[in-house]
DNA sequence: GCCAACGTTGGC
DNA sequence: GCCAACGTTGGC
């Protein structure tokens, strides 16, 4: 059975695999995702071909990079069973993994970045309830409707100093 | 580097 | 099951 595809946002630092380094591997687990809501977006909510916003956090200008999609059911990230991986979760074990990840593969670079800047300032249009700008919100992959996805990248070819 | 917000852990 | 301590996230 298929389903209608489904849209999310992804978070990574930049210095740590950025958009760019995405279009250079082309399709890349999606590893080291310790949280158990992100954990569950992934493992029960992703479907090959599912839509990715790529979001560079904690850089001199966050904002939307890129889009990507999914490329793989949810399997169990292989970091979690390394020691020597800053990854390692002595609680997993093969038996039960604790978690997993999809693999996601290259879509397109933006042609500018939407910055969060502009992100919150349609925060209106994008609701409330919109989980990238919803106060102290930290979760790195959470899902995005067909609205907010597409609202959010009219932005791309839309001027900075926007009026409305 | 600071720090507010938040998730997780572990003692009880 | 409570909750204080702790670690992490991520904008600034």
């Amino acid at each position: 059975m298929t389903r209608p595809r489904r849209y999310w946002m992804m978070k990574s630092e930049p210095d740590a695999f950025s958009i760019d380094d995405l279009a250079r591997v082309g399709r890349e687990p999606w590893n080291g995702v310790r949280n158990y809501q992100a954990r569950n977006f992934m493992r029960d909510g992703m479907r090959i071909g599912d839509g990715v916003m790529l979001y560079h956090s904690n850089c001199k200008s966050p904002g939307i990079a890129g889009l990507a999609t999914v490329a793989s059911a949810a399997y169990p990230d292989e970091t979690q069973f390394d020691p020597a991986s800053p990854y390692h979760d002595p609680k997993a074990t093969r038996e039960t993994p604790r978690w997993f990840l999809v693999d996601v593969a290259f879509e397109r670079k933006l042609t500018r970045p939407i910055l969060l800047d502009e992100i919150r300032s349609h925060a209106d249009a994008l609701g409330e309830g919109f989980a990238l700008t919803a106060r102290g919100n930290r979760l790195s992959v959470f899902p995005v409707t067909l609205a907010q996805w597409t609202r959010l990248l009219s932005l791309e070819h839309r001027e900075t100093g926007n009026r409305g």
